[in-house]
DNA sequence: ACGATATGATTGACACGTCAATTGGAGGAC
DNA sequence: GTCCTCCAATTGACGTGTCAATCATATCGT
């Protein structure tokens, strides 16, 4: 337990302490990553990453507004988190809630004036810093491979359909 | 902004269509790893990962106990970060704090019996997950190639000297 | 029409994380 | 010894995320 024993690699089923390097790195990378784009989000634009994934569906969606469910099934959110994170931004005056004519049940999330200025003010920057941290760090042949490993993981994970 | 109005690729800053992809298709795919492993490890062992790389820590330690702000830096957290933490695995009776003999502001955590037990049943399990979800879903190339663009984000992100 | 059930959305409780402010002892200048 | 400053750690406020429970409306079967 203490001591680096000589791993039985004759193929049980615990990763060799290489292949455990590689995930730490992988994983804490892709942390660093996203704690480094959060914080320039948030400083360049006051905005969290899930403030730019709704207002980027609202800004989107026909008539800058869609009902509360096809926005939560957009951005792959649950319902439940959805609805807090909307309370939140609806304080700010990023959004607004309002009843759906169609169904009594339903809300349409609108997206204000305020918000749309926003997320336009987000964008730039945001997409630059994409380039700066992730883009620009990687070949051509790194930034495929990132894409073909994203693409393997996903595969092997979701055929139960997680997203 | 609508429309996808062809990219004047003469090279200004923002990433192309295709290389938004790759790096949402990256983080995303993180991500759900990330919570994948997450919910297993809650499931198996009712840890979560802040529990499981406290105890990692403390285990490896010498006695099984680390002063306070070693332990933050060990794992790489704000030391409210761990101070918080510490308070929630204190309630549940994972470890233990004491006064510092060395230094009166310092605190000493102590891995407890319970603690002890809980990582050595959470080990196995949570490295098995490892190996399913990341290392058997890569060919050795890929795993290979996942290794590089982690070490080359890394560089590129970290020269500051985040972590 | 009416009761059972399904669905849209919210709520409450609680874990987790960050930031800023605070507490209280350590250590140096004098 | 008395300040002043530094440092270890904690605390409080608040944003974020999950899970389970709740509420109200829709909808289906009869």
């Amino acid at each position: 337990m203490t001591e680096n024993t000589p791993q039985r690699r004759s193929g049980r089923q615990l990763p060799t302490a290489e292949q455990l390097r590689i995930w730490r790195d992988f994983i804490e990378t892709a942390d660093a990553l996203r704690s480094e784009l959060t914080s320039r989000l948030q400083t360049e634009s006051a905005l969290s990453p899930g403030d730019y994934a709704v207002l980027l569906a609202l800004s989107e969606a026909d008539g800058s507004r869609m009902r509360s469910s096809e926005l939560a099934a957009g951005i792959g959110w649950q319902r439940s988190r959805l609805s807090h994170h909307l309370g939140r931004m609806e304080r700010r005056g990023l959004i607004r809630r309002e009843e759906s004519a169609a169904d009594n049940r339903g809300a349409e999330v609108v997206l204000t004036p305020t918000g749309a200025e926003a997320f336009r003010g987000a964008t730039y920057p945001h997409l630059r810093a994409i380039r700066e941290l992730f883009v620009d760090a990687l070949t051509p042949d790194q930034l495929a491979a990132a894409g073909e490993v994203a693409v393997a993981l996903r595969a092997h994970l979701g055929p139960s359909g997680k997203v």
